[in-house]
DNA sequence: TCAACTGTTATTATTATAATTACAGTAAGC
DNA sequence: GCTTACTGTAATTATAATAATAACAGTTGA
């Protein structure tokens, strides 16, 4: 699967946990670990489908446009790596005079199509709010 | 998802479709579209589960050693790739003094691992019969 | 003893992914 | 208006994952 999917959605759970909400791509990527510029690409994202809001310029930066206890993972996988579960390789042979080998990378592309619905159930169940919760109960168990 | 999934279960289809149940690893690979080791690497992987036997030597081969209506997809996924939803990148920073950063990769790890065991639930109620179904059936609707 | 296989490892090629660089555009504050 | 601190985006480079290939020892049947 995509990482994509995992910036977006600890940048989000980030943007949650700030009192106020709000972060520059320098200090997102910071705490994921990864590029500024990877940060903004990926929040470019959310942005088009409204869950944060960007401001340019000097004082600018990225803000929670939506409420974490709403938003599930499911549309943030579907925002961001959806149709990622299938592998780029794919198995059968056109030229050969079998069913098997003709048929079989539709047939195999239809499974993965339906094994992704099914994680998409689970992560359906899962909201921002949820993750920062479980985020934060580990920090309890800890100390 | 790795590919070698693909490749076992494309086999496994092969042989149940074939009269004699059996193949060589240059016809699956012919089949498959792939180069025969991988597909001898692949079967040596089926043939440790025992879903296959292996004959060496001239006139050798695999064969089908399950039920194809009982064997299921998630028991081929396990067998050869488990765990390779979650990808090999993931976000956090350690070095962060942020709850979020020191404790997402673990929390997403936990995510991964539950929306694979989702996944798998799926592939458990399709078996390596039902997949062969769907081949045979796709053929005639063309036809 | 030859030919046709598997088993396995090592190497190379290809592709996918991530990092980095670069720079135009925007807004705030002096 | 100028500088500074940001985003947006594309192009390039680096790295890692994946697949293909080659090579050869071991096995078996004829």
């Amino acid at each position: 699967m995509n990482s994509e999917f995992t910036i977006a959605v600890h940048s989000l759970v980030l943007l949650a946990y700030r009192p106020d909400h709000m972060a520059t791509s320098d200090m997102i990527a910071h705490n994921v670990d990864t590029h500024p510029a990877r940060v903004r690409k990926v929040m470019g994202c959310l942005r088009k489908q409204g869950y944060v809001t960007t401001k340019e310029g000097s004082g600018g930066g990225f803000a929670l446009n939506c409420r974490p206890d709403e938003v599930t993972l499911a549309e943030i996988y579907r925002a961001t790596s959806f149709g990622s579960i299938k592998p780029s390789w794919c198995s059968g042979n056109l030229e050969e005079d079998c069913l098997v080998a003709c048929n079989m990378t539709e047939v195999m592309d239809h499974i993965f199509t339906e094994a992704e619905e099914q994680m998409l159930m689970y992560l359906q169940r899962l909201t921002i709010q949820d993750v920062l919760e479980r985020v934060l109960a580990k920090q309890q168990r800890e100390s």
